[in-house]
DNA sequence: ACAAGAAGTGAATCGTTATTCACTTCTTGT
DNA sequence: ACAAGAAGTGAATAACGATTCACTTCTTGT
């Protein structure tokens, strides 16, 4: 027994792991979780598909973590946003325009994270990241709701609609983008940078008409 | 040359092809459009798994047909019910009503036309689709707008994103009723009429919102 | 230098479904 | 009854991607 795991063959591995994972992030950017078999992934990172199992014990394991890794950045953003020290209505009007600009601003990953048909693995995180997003939701509007800023409401159900509106609002103006795997929806409009601001108008307007009090 | 098709047998065809589709359909609503494997349909409708194709060029068209079919089914209702003669409103709350109260009826049906993850062939329906609730939303949203009992608002856009929080706040309750396929959701609550009610009204609550002048 | 354990390899295998096709059975008009 | 065309059969095949595994290469301590 000569060969115990030192630091820089610890730290060797870690990277490798780290490789993967990056490409299958940029994979998924660029064609989605579909894009992303393991031989793609393998081949992207220079090794081979065995050594994707070396460091996952299931392709399934690995875009769970892919998907981890980029809802939690996105679900960061959201929370920070939500919690700046303002009225409910102004954090409210953080939260919905953090979302939904970072998702214009990636369009294919946003799709992905949001309404792209996945493995049951991933499938549990999206369940598990958008009652987190509701999370972040539900304690601005409750606030808002004891303000009297907003509606008598049922936080808890309110949030996962409003999370849900944001996420549907976003998947029909998103869709057209992806282009490259999809033929059939091959020659919609491009949006165009007004069109952008003007979504995000509307889907911020409705998101505060849906929760205040009228 | 002494066989042509005459009405019986093009009769009898159309029914192998009928009850094809309503096997389909029957086989949707328990497990969703995984469970319709072109095995099970045949088996289920007492034919050959190659019959199938005498009658459909490929499963996708059939699964789209099947697809077309219940959907259409609840698009007519919605339809239908977005256009009684009345205010703006009361037309809003009988589409929302009825495109609820019709989901929570049939929940395995409506997470599978709503969410699960379907061939490209019915994605395609899918969106057709949503487009077209979308336009029998619009209608009422204009009319509301005009008389000034909705806010100013670019109809088109509020109507899809309208559309996309119907669907999503439906998936979260829906999606633990799946039971069957997926394991990881099994120890979940089933939905009590009382839920179900107070659902409905939350909705609809937040659907008249969302659109309402202030 | 060497042995042993770890990481990496990639062609072969497995699992799952849709699809095909050579064959059988049914229907019809003469 | 019979021939021809249509419908039906279901085992075999195709296609696809995930997973395995016997093997090679690398790393380490003595």
């Amino acid at each position: 027994m000569v060969y115990r795991q030192t630091e820089l063959t610890k730290q060797k591995k870690a990277g490798t792991r780290q490789r993967i994972l990056e490409q299958a992030r940029a994979l998924v950017m660029e064609g989605g979780f579909a894009a992303a078999s393991v031989v793609a992934v393998a081949q992207r990172s220079d090794i081979a598909t065995g050594t994707i199992y070396r460091h996952f014990p299931s392709k399934g394991e690995l875009v769970a973590e892919v998907f981890r890794m980029a809802s939690g950045k996105e679900l960061q953003a959201v929370t920070a946003a939500s919690q700046v020290k303002a009225t409910p209505t102004e954090r409210l009007r953080q939260a919905v325009n953090t979302f939904a600009s970072r998702a214009l601003k990636a369009p294919r990953l946003a799709y992905a994270l949001i309404a792209e048909p996945v493995d049951p693995l991933v499938e549990a995180e999206r369940l598990r990241f958008r009652f987190a997003y509701s999370e972040a939701f539900e304690d601005l509007i409750e606030d808002g709701v004891k303000s009297g800023e907003f509606a008598q409401q049922k936080a808890s159900f309110c949030a996962g609609a409003l999370v849900g509106m944001l996420a549907e609002s976003l998947v029909g103006p998103l869709s057209p983008q992806l282009s490259s795997v999809q033929e059939q929806v091959s020659e919609r409009e491009t949006l165009t940078e007004a069109d952008k601001s003007e979504l995000l108008n509307e889907i911020l307007a409705m998101a505060l008409r849906a929760v205040e009090a009228s």
